[in-house]
DNA sequence: AGCAAGAGGTGTACGGCGTACACCTTCAGG
DNA sequence: CCTGAAGGTGTACGCCGTACACCTCTTGCT
């Protein structure tokens, strides 16, 4: 207690404190209001003082990044490789999901941070668990993309969101018929899908039906692939298709 | 002539000579270090004489996609839906493989572009015009994502890089090594295929084959569910599996 | 007890960015 | 000849990341 001279003493920061905090205010503002200054003010601190505890922005960006990776549950021996491997990235799907910069931030990474190194090798040691030749593993993970960390990539984040999100269905009954008009197509695709509206305005798409959609047509193709004994050099015959 | 007072008059600016200045800036310099200013001293131009042109940079990113996408090849009807696709997709691949940067700056807009939208509508469009139902397009639209504009989403650029691009294999063996010590099966596939070498460095991967095997992966899938009648409704016993 | 060393926090400053705003020039059409 | 708009300019503001010199504690050794 002979410590406590004057107003509390504060904490120190520490690498760990200051990643969480980046984590959060992310999460809030928005990765591309996420500043150094900003961040500095949320920990009340001056802005030099983060440099003690990350190199740049760049390097905080990597221990955002293993932070989040570092909640993917660890790997569970399933029956067989495919659901084993199913049910890791739905893992990965869940830790990241609340994190809607994570995916942007991943791809911009210009060389991997241990975390995802070692989910990636935890991952193409389960297909290889499973039986499969490395060079299957390896075009599955090239086929699997970014698909890994549990994104849906998106092909754009909304619909052009015409009117604001208005409730009124007579007005997007509306932007409907515009689009239409000009993207037949389109509007017939997102008439279809009845707006289940628990995302944001009117993407009317079920997030995590699409992904466990698209996750398992690869899986199953690759599960095809590999009972057929399937090698890299079958290739060329399919090659010439057009 | 009357017309060339003093020194020669400057053909005056408009924005399709302003956004090709960009993509061409762009590709030089990276996305990163593309300004305002940077690309008004490439024109001979004060900064602010592109805002007579463009609103503002995010429009000006919006218009150099539509620039890249305006050069996707048209729909050319083939024997059938699969292989139109494919060539469609395959052309929008040329399209933007120049240009590096195309595939961070479309995932980054948040709205689409009339240029996008067009393109996205008439592939749409290809796997209705082979018999394909709403619903089965709707999720395989999905399942490409931004495979559509022929980009492989790489986990990430370049492996570790320990070394710069030294071409000493002593050297990469060595790399290789370590690597191994902490991830042993990504060294494995690192080591698998044989470092073709066409690209940067070490990536070590067949970009085109690992896009093509992806992108057919996905078709392949699409065309079975076509073929035995699938509709979203199929899903529940599926969706058990884990 | 005294002190050196280092870890952690501060303050100032620089160069770059996007862009608001007021201004000037040029020229086509009435 | 005049007007008005289109296109280009110059200045300025507030944000950003971060280099660098400095201060202030805490800790461990003598």
């Amino acid at each position: 207690m002979a410590q406590e001279t004057g107003a509390a003493r504060r904490t120190p920061l520490n690498r760990e404190r200051v990643l969480r905090a980046a984590v959060d205010l992310a999460d809030r503002v928005g990765i591309e209001a996420l500043s150094m200054r900003g961040l500095a003010q949320d920990l009340g601190v001056v802005p030099m003082a983060l440099y003690k505890h990350v190199a740049n922005k760049e390097q905080l960006l990597d221990g955002m990044v293993d932070v989040l990776v570092g909640e993917i549950d660890p790997p569970a021996d399933g029956p067989d490789w495919k659901s084993a491997v199913r049910r890791r990235v739905l893992s990965a799907r869940r830790a990241l999901l609340g994190h809607p910069w994570a995916s942007r931030v991943i791809e911009t990474r210009t060389s991997p941070t241990p975390g995802v190194l070692a989910y990636l090798d935890s991952v193409i040691g389960m297909f290889r668990a499973g039986g499969l030749s490395a060079d299957l593993t390896h075009h599955a993970m090239h086929a699997l993309g970014s698909r890994i960390w549990g994104f849906t990539q998106e092909l754009f984040p909304a619909p052009p969101a015409t009117a604001a999100d208005t409730s009124d269905t007579s007005e997007q009954a509306a932007a409907l018929a515009a689009l239409a008009a000009h993207y037949p197509h389109i509007a017939e695709i997102a008439a279809g899908r009845p707006h289940d509206g628990d995302s944001v305005v009117g993407a009317g798409c079920d997030d995590a039906f699409e992904f466990e959609f698209a996750l398992d047509l690869l899986l199953d193709g690759v599960e095809r692939l590999h009972q057929r004994g399937w090698t890299s050099v079958d290739r060329p015959q399919e090659e010439r298709t057009w």
